[in-house]
DNA sequence: CGCTGTTATGACAGCGTTGTCAATCTTCTA
DNA sequence: TAGAAGATTGACAACGCTGTCATAACAGCG
């Protein structure tokens, strides 16, 4: 089955295929006649350009490079997280015309370096997004800097002055989440933090700081204790928090995962939520819907954000316009049914 | 940052660049002192073919699409599923050096047919694997068949005699894990179906039937509810037989979701898993293994099929070899926490 | 030693675009 | 109305590779 090509589209317009191929990229001072006559051409052949030729002679792939932690090497639960930032990175490139490529890959693993310049030197992405935690590794954003390829970092632990970035207000957002706990009439509000390596994990615990100074609570070092992210451990903590003589009678985990396991455990004692004891997360996974009662959370903008990157990366491509921008989009309070008024008696 | 090309490659090592494209290529007649001379040029200018000359020349993309239901139009559960599929895929493109592009489309969408046009003409995929429920769309697969591109079909509900497909085996595993509930001494065993239009539920039903039948018990109506595929519907299910004063001693939810459902209208009632209710699923979803206590399901080899049907459309591609392939994938039985020996005294 | 058949190598023409630059045609200004 | 400025168009050379075909080198044979 033969494709049209700009040739046939010039000869059946009786125009040069450079008339064509002006037409095709909307490049100015081509008459109105003229783009008539090429656009009837054009739709009766059902020509689409091809892109391997336009990359070729334009040296640039079309291609958008979405870089992120691979699953496969954890437990899955990070499957939505990474379909959310599929989704806003297909929107943007669908809009633009890219494709994307998506790649993810295991830090842990030694040929790493070899695996992002098989990624960089072959697929030639015109630019890269670099999911966390992969984009607070220097030893990852300085290999893709030195290639040379544009690169949007997400949630960077720290803002470097080097890259652009698409950060959330972690830390706003979980002062927000205390002052709303406080504002269910909640004065003892424990906190369980997460792995230190989780750059994010740090901003919600100061997070939690600030909301507690905000509401004139004081804030103390018994009410905090310490997990590695995953479901058990929240459970541990949990448990360890509920077993007291007096518990606090709200828990803010720095994720979601943290959340459900303290779920478990207040489960486990036979306590009602929220009634006994209110529950708060972080980060909105689908665990977060499907468990009963559904999660309090915080949900981040991850379509959002890909999508903005992508948009930034396309936009660098076009203007050879190597700005650094640092956007900040906030998330937004998810409150479900983990959390409630406390109970007097308490 | 220029990048090395062939002529440069060629210049260093004293050939021509024909002589660079075979060792690169592999092909045939070169000898081995050439070899050397080449091979050692390439590593020192890090050379990489470039991919747009590369396919512009040869006529091909190198490109493999993935299509498959775009999760942002429903709950999000699936993410696992299509991040498994992805895995799969991946794995065999980084092997034989082809790449990626997904490709999730809303088949109620209208603009479904210009979507996927846009995917084959603009990107033009050297192969295109279908998932199901699209899979089963001859709106969908028609469509690209009349484009000349090569196609594998995920979990047909039927074989069409014209494409490639990879399925499992629903069926026979339904059955096994039929046998499975009677071996552990469950001789009620409850069915409950799923959403008709959705092809695999059928054979999990005719599966379980099998089941029955191979260990002598015998079907009946009474033991068979009707659910939407949803978890809410597992729960009224759930809800039904439990209720009865005889209720059977173990479920077997054609999906996942509802077996979970059904989990959760155990535990409203008091019941304790797997000592008065066994319950089974299937697909192996990740809230399979986050529920408590983990749920028994079938799952899938969804990463085993897509990396299959990957090197099937690449090896079309390179031999234009159009057979017709038709693999079967045996599913597996995952047992885990929620099925167990029934009461003596019920 | 000349002939044939095989192996090894290179020259060169595409592949379908875009970019550059020159040519032509209009329109406007003095 | 000549000349300048701008708008419109086309010729042609890249882009970096693969495929085809011609040629050169070399072996085996009578």
């Amino acid at each position: 089955m033969h494709r049209a090509t700009l040739e046939d589209v010039a000869a059946l317009a009786g125009v040069s295929i450079k008339t064509v191929s002006r037409v095709v990229n909307k490049e100015p001072n081509v008459s109105a006649t003229t783009q008539e006559k090429v656009a009837a051409a054009i739709e009766a052949l059902n020509y689409k350009p091809n892109l391997s030729a336009r990359n070729l002679a334009s040296q640039r792939s079309h291609l958008i490079g979405l870089v992120y932690d691979d699953p496969s090497a954890y437990e899955l639960p990070s499957a939505g997280y990474i379909i959310n930032m599929q989704e806003g990175a297909l929107k943007a490139c669908k809009q633009e015309n890219y494709d994307l490529l998506i790649h993810p890959c295991n830090p842990r693993n030694k040929r790493l370096s070899k695996d992002l310049q098989a990624l960089v030197e072959q697929a030639r992405p015109d630019g890269i997004i670099l999911a966390a935690p992969l984009s607070n590794m220097p030893k990852v954003f300085n290999l893709i800097e030195q290639t040379g390829t544009e690169l949007v970092r997400l949630s960077p632990g720290s803002s470097n002055g080097g890259f652009s970035s698409i950060a959330t207000n972690d830390e706003e957002v979980s002062a927000e989440m205390t002052a709303y706990l406080y504002s269910l009439g909640h004065r003892k509000i424990g906190f369980i933090t997460g792995h230190p390596s989780h750059k994010a994990v740090a901003k919600r615990f100061s997070g939690y700081k600030q909301g507690l100074k905000n509401c004139g609570l004081k804030f103390s070092e018994a009410l905090v204790l310490t997990g590695d992210n995953s479901i058990g451990s929240g459970e541990i903590c949990g448990e360890k928090f509920l077993a007291r003589n007096a518990p606090p009678t709200a828990i803010f985990a720095a994720n979601d995962d943290m959340a459900v396991g303290v779920m478990r455990s207040a489960e486990k004692l036979g306590l009602k939520i929220p009634d006994d004891i209110s529950i708060a997360g972080f980060d909105d996974i689908a665990l977060a819907r499907q468990v009963y009662p559904a999660l309090t959370t915080v949900s981040q903008p991850l379509a959002k954000m890909t999508e903005n990157a992508c948009r930034l990366l396309i936009q660098a491509a076009n203007n050879a316009d190597r700005s650094v921008v640092q956007e900040v989009i906030p998330c937004r309070l998810e409150i479900r049914e983990t959390t409630g008024t406390p109970r007097r008696d308490r």
